[in-house]
DNA sequence: ATTGCTCCTGAAAGAAACTTTCATGAGCCA
DNA sequence: TGGCTCATGAAAGTTTCTTTCAGGAGCAAT
């Protein structure tokens, strides 16, 4: 019996019931009327205590625990969890990730619209993260490192975007200065020497006032860095290094969400990176910054429930 | 508590961790805390006995049997099997979700970076989408839908995500305007009339600033909706309508980027099902201002690369 | 056929997990 | 301030599970 628990007990039971099924043959009398009790009623048998299923399988209680033992469980709890979760998860993954390209209807419920939009925008950030070129995305870091102040340009939806990245810069004490208009980047343009970086953020990277820009910037040896969804573009010709974000836009989405969760993605590993490379310098200005906020969001109303709360939340970071 | 015991007994508990959310607010302080331990780990909970979750939440055990049985279970065994039976059926247990806890170490690779991160975000919208109510959701759209103006008060990172929400609702043809500072927001308070809506985002739902407005906006007979991470604080005492987000922070994440990404998802959740509501009405805004985006964007350097990455992207978003 | 061995099996003792009870003390209203 | 209610955790009580142990079936060798 050794060497079959051995085998059994590495495997993680993604198929439990499988398992049991394909061990049948090595069962010995008792653990043959159990395993055709749980194969005939997966679902009755995950719902009953070890003397239930003792009594319906015309066992005994040692017998099942020497079942569960021998499935590579450490006793008949385990095993029955382990029963539920196959259960659970065989009674629906039939209707998962289908649809993601039917759109939003207007008999669609809101349920059914948080389902949908929050897929796409998952599914978003998980392309993007597939697909970003880990080459350009480690030169990029490289760039920022290097550059004495940073120039962040995107406009509307990307402005924001743009804002966030100044913000995360800033706050790990980085120069760095974003715009959200034409006019005002090239205005300041005389900022940015050689060796300094201009991040450029856009979507489709056609827009017009983007590329001036680029243009302008480039033209006076400043590394362009663009954040783009197109995978060729004018403004990808123009740019030095080209980061892609991967992200489709679905029917009754103006505002183009997905794509920008796609870029915020995109600039929050470049900042984590940025971070990382400067490790021990950045620690004391990220304490800095949250010390300056901790002092104003906690002036009152902090009752006893939600200190407890907050410790356990940060408690459980650090646990597992 | 037998009323609250009576209403939730009667669902078949098809969305526990929704059903524990939305029941927050009626919790007592220890039930908060095994919510909160519930919530923030649920696979790992699914693994403890009642004695690890008594001390891993800081209640006792009795308090978890009382907890379990409000929730309309027997005991603790049977509120165990359900999360189990909920964590395999979300698919939560997988090896994505185990690594969260990791964080960044120095060590890792840019590849590794973006991974981590990427997973992270994915995994903030898929929980925030998994744990929405619908019946919050419903009634904020339906309150905007009333509403002649929309206020939208957000600091600092969530301060964008208020400037965005304003550009998707203007842009729809939605009356909004963003305040990204107390002192502004407040001046302008008379600008909104009962029947009115104040949307107020706060990861933390603790800063004082926030607390501030939505008391002064509230006090005047505006409804408030908070979007906020915080299961419980004063912020949510205050609002009549509260949509949490589900992030948690990892290591080496000042900027609470997944946490502002999930407010992304549900302001863009709300806003699809707004215009879904006017359907007819919308579409006419929207070609609106997709026309006079495209006027702009459009003058010069097309060449035919781009051109015909606009008209796939114009064709996925009207086509499906 | 009989002996002796192995190893499966279930009963019962022992251990662990869970539930109930009850005293304490915090919060609240008069 | 006093009395009330009610949430809370410690500990006793109950259920569920695990381990131990003795009985006995199967099998091989003599």
């Amino acid at each position: 019996m050794a060497k079959r628990v051995a085998a059994i007990q590495s495997t993680p039971h993604t198929d439990l019931l499988g398992e049991i099924k394909s061990s049948f043959r090595s069962f010995h009398a008792s653990e043959a009327l159990i395993a055709t009790a749980v194969l005939n009623d997966p679902v009755g048998v995950s719902a009953m205590k070890i003397s239930d299923l003792a009594e319906h399988s015309e066992t005994s209680v040692a017998s099942i625990v020497r079942f569960s033992k021998a499935m590579g469980f450490k006793g008949y709890p385990e095993f029955r969890m382990a029963l539920v979760s196959e259960v659970s998860r065989l009674g629906l993954n039939n209707k998962i990730y289908q649809e993601l390209d039917s759109g939003i209807t207007v008999e669609d419920s809101p349920a059914e619209i948080i389902r949908k939009i929050s897929a796409a925008d998952a599914l978003a950030i998980q392309t993007t993260a597939e697909r970003l070129d880990v080459e350009s995305f480690a030169q990029a870091v490289a760039a920022w490192d290097k550059a004495n102040l940073i120039g962040i340009f995107g406009l509307v939806s990307s402005g924001y975007v743009a804002l966030d990245l100044q913000l995360k810069l800033n706050r790990q004490g980085k120069n760095a200065i974003a715009w959200s208009d034409a006019h005002t980047a090239l205005t300041s343009v005389s900022m940015l020497k050689p060796g300094d970086c201009l991040v450029a953020i856009s979507h489709s990277g056609t827009t017009i006032d983007v590329v001036d820009v680029m243009q302008e910037f480039k033209s006076r040896g400043i590394t362009v860095i663009l954040i783009t969804n197109s995978l060729r573009s004018t403004a990808t010709n123009l740019a030095d290094i080209v980061l892609h974000t991967s992200a489709r836009e679905t029917t009754f989405r103006s505002g183009a969400t997905a794509s920008r969760i796609a870029q915020l993605t995109v600039v929050d590993c470049l900042c984590v990176a940025l971070a990382q490379r400067n490790w021990s310098g950045t620690k004391s200005a990220l304490d800095e910054s949250r010390g300056a906020i901790g002092a104003r969001s906690g002036r009152k109303a902090v009752d006893s429930v939600k200190a407890s709360t907050q410790q356990t939340k940060v408690r459980s970071r650090g646990g597992n």
